[in-house]
DNA sequence: GTGCCCATGTAAGTGGTTACATGATTCA
DNA sequence: TGAATCATGTAACCACTTACATGGGCAC
């Protein structure tokens, strides 16, 4: 549903080909996104359409390689999908994703979502807590159970973790705003 | 590509309909996994035909409803999926699912497999720290390598919990292992 | 000149999402 | 009797995956 974005964001960090894009899909940029060239292809092909993006014509009889890059109103539709598109408890990847068009497009405004993840967060968290009370709190437990349990556990690290890391973010997110 | 065994597992864990499965799915039993009405049906239906379950036909004309059990051969299914089906490092929530298919049916023998999902996060935060080193040593940053600081921590903040969390895994797994 | 990496694509299959559809039961 | 919930499905679309395909450039 994103994956447009994902490769807008990554054109404007550096224009690329498409050939580029893959290989930094693969390595350090994206360890939390991932795209195959042949969806890679597909959207630059339809992003071209859609004149969001543009082939930058530099060696253009010398190599078959096109270098993308991205144009004013591709810009603009990263700004007004990192601004509108609603954001779940599980889509942390997905802020991820706006921080690093946050990161490379001047300050979006994200605080907001932010605030909205960290009560949802909370809730879940609490949410867990009380299946933790409910469920395991009995002295001695099977094997079936300790292994239920620590499952539970994943998800209440996984929360409070996540809710330590966001702490930070509001600030780094309103200074400097416009 | 692993809907069909999630749901096998939860009707393993309780003999359901499709109707329940799904509310099972919306609540605390699948916060790691969700699958809608339509999947659900639809892959019920395909295991019936391979057959995985079975319907119980017990008050078969006194309503529609048709509660579904796991059969032998899709128990058997289970076992080899959770054994055989490879594991990378971001399948965490696969991992989770393979605990829960180990805590309701016998000792699976996961062990190896989770040791190998820890050896390949301690190689992802040893990237992820390189990263750090190399990027982000520098006394002040800008606002933007800033944001991209923090997308980074949040990547070496889910290794590190996950790891701390998974030491505890290899003793569960082992002991009463046939 | 053979093999490897660069570089871009097409095609088929599968799974998930969204919308549509139907009818029974239950409660106010 | 009307609305909400129970309960099960069909159909269309779209995205992603996997496999196939092609050809240029470069190094040994």
């Amino acid at each position: 549903m994103s994956t447009p974005h994902a490769i807008l964001i990554a054109l404007l960090e550096k224009p690329s080909s498409g050939y580029d894009l893959a290989r930094r899909f693969d390595r350090a940029i994206a360890y939390f996104w991932q795209a195959t060239h042949q969806q890679i292809y597909r959207e630059l092909g339809r992003m071209v359409d859609a004149g969001w993006v543009a082939v930058i014509e530099e060696d253009a009889a010398a190599t078959r390689k096109k270098v993308y890059r991205v144009l004013p109103v591709g810009r603009e539709e990263v700004a007004r999908w990192a601004r509108e598109t609603p954001l779940g408890v599980d889509d942390r990847n997905l802020l991820l994703l706006k921080l690093r068009a946050d990161a490379v497009i001047g300050p979006l405004g994200l605080a907001g979502q932010v605030q909205q993840m960290i009560a949802d967060a909370r809730e879940r968290l609490d949410t867990y807590r009380a299946i933790e009370q409910r469920d395991f709190g009995a002295s001695s437990l099977t094997r079936g159970q300790q292994l239920q349990y620590a499952i539970l556990k994943a998800g209440i690290r996984t929360q409070e973790t996540w809710l330590e890391w966001a702490d930070e973010l509001p600030s780094l997110l309103e200074e400097g705003e416009q």
